[in-house]
DNA sequence: TGGCTATTTGGTAATATTGCCAACTATAAG
DNA sequence: CTTATAGTTGGCAATATTACCAAATAGCCA
């Protein structure tokens, strides 16, 4: 049991950086190449290579050469549907902070 | 743009730990205090409770005192719906494997 | 009050991740 | 063959994560 906590860990791993998450979302848009994603990424292009190894290494994109080019693609859309869940919770929580600041200056308010 | 998906990335990696993931599966069938999840994830104490804080702090669980005990749940379930995507990479990454270790045993067999 | 249980926090050492540079491989074109 | 372009890999320093122990905090009960 606890090797397949193990496992989804290493998935989600994978998908825990902002520039991953950025290439998961260009990728969801259509197969790109490296030098593609190196542009709109702004990093080193073997950053932006690393970062593309990762998540193949976890299934979650595969890669197809196309001459001197190597294009990547998602291989798993679903993926897309969990970053609605993800932008809930982000945004319950501001909503959640944004009261707990409003009461302190409410109940500051009371004490002067 | 960016910070989007560095605040998806945030909460992503609290997610991104064998032992989180545990968690966040245990509280899906109901609150659980930190004990009841100490005894079942077998780490220290105080590492669950640094877990549980991590969690928290991405906005994913949320916690209730009840006297001396703490219960904490989920505050969105949807991240379930997530997991089966998760397995699905998984196992068709694990399928692909397979049938590239078949190929290389076939290639085998041709050469001698 | 003092002790007991549940939990959090601080400190720290081991380990993992990240990003860049430089060097390397592979393919296409002259 | 040489050069240029696309991409990967190795190495390394900076940074982040993890897990444990020890100490602190909080609520309950005698």
């Amino acid at each position: 049991m606890k090797a397949r906590y193990e496992a989804r860990a290493r998935v989600i791993k994978a998908l825990a950086h902002p520039s991953r998450l950025f290439i998961v979302d260009e990728l969801s848009r259509g197969e790109k190449c490296v030098c593609e994603l190196t542009e709109k990424i702004g990093s080193d292009i073997s950053t932006v290579s690393k970062h593309l190894s990762v998540l193949k290494a976890a299934g979650l994109i595969q890669d197809k050469k196309c001459g001197t080019q190597i294009y990547y693609r998602l291989r798993k859309p679903c993926i897309m549907e969990f970053f609605a869940c993800i932008e809930l919770v982000i945004e319950s929580t501001a909503r959640e902070q944004l009261e707990l600041v409003e009461l302190e200056v409410s109940d500051q308010n009371k004490v002067l």
